[in-house]
DNA sequence: CTTGACATAGGACGAATGTTCAGGTATTAT
DNA sequence: ATAATACCTGAACATTCGTCCTATGTCAAG
């Protein structure tokens, strides 16, 4: 099929590097035909194709019908400066606070309440955490979301009344991770350490003192999320 | 002679201001339709005519033959744009985003370490925590420190081994608030609520399941900090 | 009043520019 | 092999755009 599926072409990377040298160089961006003389293609088509490409992925923005209208909205890592900096580094600061909804409580006794669907986001912004991306995992952000905790009554996986809890969503879980459970025999939701030991689950509580959980019947083990942070505030 | 010898007049203030405020909105300079538009001047040649004059008196540079080639160079106080905000909005943004110093591990049987002295700051700027302003106290955020914890030893305090306690130096607390504290009798840190009843101090553990220490003696209680919030990290 | 510098308008002109189409070649999956 | 997809060429087009020329209006100084 395609002869590279993966990142980006020489000629891409390199036209990205000429427009981050070019803007920072004269203040505007190059035409078409200017890139085009730069890596040496006549075609006018051809650079269009290519910056098709990097609008596609993200890299740059254009606005249609508008000469020298190209903006760098990323860069891959790679030598740029000045100006172009600057305006990049707004833009990521910015992304490197992650707005995550609040959608509601969480309790021993209650459900997991899901969160609104990505793309048509309904919540309200004011009810929402901001986190640093530093301290999130890097994939699928926009899957987050927040719960607070409603009631002590999960005081045994070292969580506590109002406690802020970060999750993914997920239906299954790898060895290790924190899993929020919906328990079909005891009918409660709890946050656990999720462990699947061959055929049967084990579930171990956060609290070092406090034993595990086996669940042999691998089905009755809802996973409704996975816990990706707590964060605990204090009145000052 | 002239009808208008000193600074500048109306329209090529605003057209300045006009710069400004598009090259902030869409990355790129407008041409000279779109600025004569902006100001009901149809002519062309008019905006040209005044774009010279801004040429002329510095606050602009052009391309010869280039479209939207037009670069602000200074504006006359009013309306800072373009460059300028752009470096406003990096200071800005960066601000929103607190810079804790992680400055060691707190353990029951560890005095809690002190943080560089402000100002000076010597710690590895790797080792770091970043949390966004909107969850921290807005007061004296240069005071704050973190601590990542040590062993389980602390469970009685919800916190448990690897999380981060973001603190705030202080030697005396209100009621209330959670503090690290140096217990003389037992020669160990805790973290516990702070109450002060008439002359003795009531410390009170996050674990509702567990009771209070009393002290009579306020001053074998040696607070270290006032915890701000406390953050757990889980592996995805 | 005349003159001349400044201000404004309209538009012509050619060059610069983004877009599109029609077709061609290589690479890869089936 | 064949079809699909990516990669590339060339050229034509329709605008957009900057420049420049002409004409008219305004106002203050001589």
């Amino acid at each position: 099929m395609a002869r590279r599926s993966e990142g980006l072409g020489e000629r891409p990377k390199k036209i990205l590097k000429f427009l981050g040298e070019f803007q920072d160089k004269h203040g505007y961006s190059p035409s078409i035909r200017e890139i085009g003389k730069h890596i040496s293609v006549e075609s006018t088509s051809l650079v269009d194709y290519y910056l098709n490409q990097l609008e596609e992925k993200g890299f740059i923005d254009r606005t249609d019908r508008v000469s020298r209208s190209i903006r760098i909205l990323k860069s891959p890592v790679e030598s740029e400066s000045g100006v172009a900096r600057a305006v990049r580094n707004v833009r990521e600061t910015m992304e490197e606070m992650m707005k995550i909804p609040l959608v509601g409580r969480i309790g021993a006794s209650l459900p997991v309440p899901m969160p609104p669907m990505e793309g048509g986001s309904f919540f309200d912004p004011e009810s929402a955490v901001e986190i640093s991306r530093t301290l999130l995992p890097r994939d699928k952000t926009n899957e987050l979301f927040a719960l607070e905790v409603d009631g002590v009554s999960m005081i045994d996986a070292m969580v506590n009344d109002g406690d802020i809890v970060i999750m993914k969503r997920a239906n299954t879980a790898n060895n290790g991770e924190m899993v929020a459970v919906w328990l079909e025999d005891t009918d409660e939701t709890t946050l656990k350490y999720f462990y699947k030991e061959g055929s049967r689950v084990r579930l171990q509580p956060a609290n070092p003192t406090m034993g595990p959980i086996f669940i042999d019947d691998p089905k009755r083990v809802r996973i409704q999320g996975k816990v990706v942070m707590v964060v605990r505030q204090f009145k000052q």
